[in-house]
DNA sequence: AAATTTTGGTTTATAAAATAAACTTGTTTA
DNA sequence: TAAACAAGTTTATTTTATAAACCAAAATTT
């Protein structure tokens, strides 16, 4: 009836990191930042945690000589997303 | 972009019993244990934010001689959880 | 009828989460 | 060269979610 929903996808900034990536595969950390309206912090923070899930791989490198932070989501991490969309449909009238 | 999610609303169980009630209105605490399948502490303490927020009204009473909490989703709730629906709709793709 | 179990919860404790604030390192601009 | 900015990270704090323990009354068992 009402099936677990993935706890690091029910959380408002990784849900809405993942939307983004689900769409575009891959996006830099100002990027996201942007998108999310998100503090760095925060944003910093959720990127590790779907890091360490596997949801989503970290590149570092640099755009000229400023670092940059590219977050390419994983096989893996489009799957749990989809999941996480159907179980949502059963808690809501969609 | 991504609208704010009413917190609130943007938890599991408090989700499910939202949902449950936002379509029969009305339904007493043994029921909602079985459909969420939460544990009564859990349960309880949901409720309770529900009913603190206006969400959801709650009466006391008794079911023959057995005690029995009836809660009751309140038009304030009602929108709240239409507008949750609405604000997710632009984090999934559906 | 006394003891045990079950029902219907509440209260309390704890572990995990979300988030912001403060900090760091290096770059650009005035 | 000093100040401001970019791109993050680390740390600290406040909330949450959740379960475990508890309680009172009713029902059931012996």
């Amino acid at each position: 009836m009402f099936p677990k929903l993935d706890p690091l996808l029910h959380s408002e900034l990784r849900l809405a990191v993942m939307s983004i990536l689900a769409e575009v595969r891959s996006a830099d950390f100002s990027f996201l930042k942007k998108q999310t309206d998100a503090t760095a912090g925060n944003l910093s923070v959720q990127i590790d945690k779907l890091a360490e899930a596997g949801y989503i791989s970290v590149q570092k490198g640099f755009k000229g000589k400023m670092p940059c932070t590219t977050c390419t989501i994983t096989p893996t991490g489009l799957e749990a997303f989809r999941n996480y969309v159907n179980a949502l449909k059963d808690y809501l009238p969609l």
